[in-house]
DNA sequence: ATGAAAGCGCTAACAC
DNA sequence: GTGTTAGCGCTTTCAT
């Protein structure tokens, strides 16, 4: 039988409001020999709080919805761990609901959320409604990670796209390429767009040409649709020298075809991807790539949900910019990992594990 | 202001009790008339029961707390996912809390989890305490997924890494090899060591010599120790025509050493890995591997907890056998995605996201 | 500074 | 079959 109030109170010899008062951190004026002997015998007794019971008086839960589209996808659990370690620090846990890029599951999770005790609602799904009527009247505080919109939607979090393409183009161009060709994704995808903008958008600020046939178009986000663009590239009768791919699947693609030519990445062709996957750590050579900033999106979207929690006013869009990890794919020396990769706070982490082999 | 179950009952002109018994879909009788004039008004006014109010009531909150060490490692999606596919049929979702492989942190969890409202926990990570007095105490539903003890436990799902090891030398075996060897992970890891009983088990079985030489020891579970120990074993006199790694990551590495050694795989080496990560489908050659059984391993852990929250008596320890995966590694055509890589249900998931570009 | 009283929304026990 | 009564554990008036 779980400990109450009421046991502590009768132990303790005060009232149940007192102990209350004392027990769930009011600001209420205590006697301090009151609180001294409250907390004592709480943590005697073993006291721990209802949260069913509190909840339904404060109309608070400390707990907040998370859509994700997939927990399996690649970049869910990143982002979501994101906000679960700003959430942890105000006391809040979360509750993580599959979407499964299926808007009728969305919805029916999105009143399953809004009956459900939770504070808010953090949405960390790539696509899909934009606009939920149920959501809106109920009132509850909810912010949009990831989620691409074509226009900026307050209370979201979106990746810099633009600005991490030219990120790698600044790369390529400082290692001393001008011929520099891109693979795009599948077209129509606001990302694939923003991409190819900020790749366009530097080569200009750099002054260099570009030339159309060094642009190409992937069929997919994956290795085969890369593989064969590179293919339709490298056939050219002056390929270029260095390559920006949209995602990381289509630089591997790209990487293959490119050794499958008998030549060789970096040294004939230089190749940088998009995403900083996990794979990019794995495969040869390593590969150079622009993060997508999930993890600091998923802090952001829950910070921005922790002010709306607290009323504050709806606030702007804010994109995100991923940092550059510079690996093989584009020269960097095969023994170095990047200092971030040695510094990542999950490798840390999981790095603990070698010292706890068994129980 | 949400609707209650008071204003329910005024609109339709019954009482509380007569419409929580509509509404909560109680087994109590009550008229047809009644249930239908309820479920109408329910309806029209948009009802959603106060979850926090009932669980005060019935000490049933419909969430289950999963403890893993860090959602972002390797195999922690995927086991919540196998959870959660479970546990959303019988209406109950999780909250997902990270151990961070810290001791400390995982005390403090599963005492955070004991006093918020969930019905039960499962332990989702892969080592530390066994034991936990409060946890005991408590009297929680409790179940163990992918925690490796050094006897069996009750309420525990584990991997069965001694059947996987032993599939694997099948395989090879079947294709012919006769000269196998093993790199193992690292020592004093019950996972290492089931999976080289495993392999020394099923040479036997097949009548096959293992030479002390054939067996090596990776200084990690990772590329650099995999590829460390495939280099001691091809300066061998006599290197074996086929390894099995213990897992992907070592195998990674030797595919690796013996590519830097001129040689091919599979023609010279054929290797199998363990786990089935994600990048065994995107290195060069793609590599043949075991799986670890995770979704499957969630997926009984949820029901095992399930049976135990309707009152079940504690259960056995139930080992879970991944299935081979076979790719190029060992030889299967490179154009063929093995029928199984296409059919992940996550693949097909992921695949509808190629249709909904945009919102 | 402390206690008495009230009530959050719901369900279970008991009457009729 | 329905309504009345009570109470889950907690916080918040409102007295004192």
């Amino acid at each position: 039988m779980p400990v109450t109030l009421q046991d502590v109170a009768d132990a303790a010899g005060f009232s149940v409001p007192t102990v209350s008062r004392v027990l769930s951190h009011s600001t209420y004026p205590v006697s301090e020999t009151a609180r001294l002997r409250i907390e004592e015998t709480a943590k005697q007794l073993g006291y721990t709080p209802n949260l069913a019971a509190r909840s339904l008086r404060t109309e608070r839960t400390g707990v907040v919805g998370v859509l994700v589209d997939d927990i399996v996808s690649p970049f869910a659990p990143l982002l979501v761990r994101g906000i679960q370690d700003v959430l942890t620090h105000s006391d809040y846990t979360c509750l993580i609901i599959n979407s499964d890029w299926n808007p009728d599951l969305e919805t029916s999770a999105i009143h399953g959320l809004l009956q459900r005790p939770v504070d808010g609602i953090i949405f960390a799904e790539y696509s899909h409604l934009a606009h939920n009527e149920r959501l809106e009247q109920s009132g509850k505080p909810h912010v949009f990670a990831h989620r691409l919109f074509s226009r900026p939607i307050a209370n979201s979090v979106v990746p810099d796209d633009f600005g991490g393409a030219r990120l790698a183009v600044q790369h390529l161009v400082g290692l001393g390429h001008s011929a520099i060709g891109y693979i795009n994704g599948i077209a129509g995808w606001h990302s694939a767009e923003q991409r190819k903008q900020g790749f366009l958008y530097e080569m200009a600020a750099q002054g260099l040409a570009v030339r159309s046939e060094w642009i190409e178009q992937s069929m997919d986000w994956e290795i085969e649709g890369g593989y064969a663009a590179m293919q339709r590239m490298l056939a050219l009768p002056e390929p270029p020298t260095a390559l920006f791919a949209a995602n990381d699947l289509i630089a591997l693609g790209a990487i293959y075809a490119v050794q499958d030519a008998g030549l060789r990445v970096p040294q004939d062709v230089a190749i940088v991807g998009y995403d900083n996957r996990d794979l990019a750590r794995f495969v040869r050579p390593r590969l150079t790539t622009v993060e997508m900033p999930v993890y600091e999106m998923g802090q952001a979207a829950a910070e921005l949900l922790l002010q709306q929690i607290h009323g504050a006013a709806p606030s702007e869009e804010s994109r995100i910019l991923g940092r550059l990890y510079v690996r093989e794919s584009t020269g960097a020396p095969v023994e170095a990992r990047t200092q971030e990769d040695r510094l990542t706070a999950t490798d840390e982490r999981r790095r603990l594990l070698n010292r706890n082999p068994e129980s």
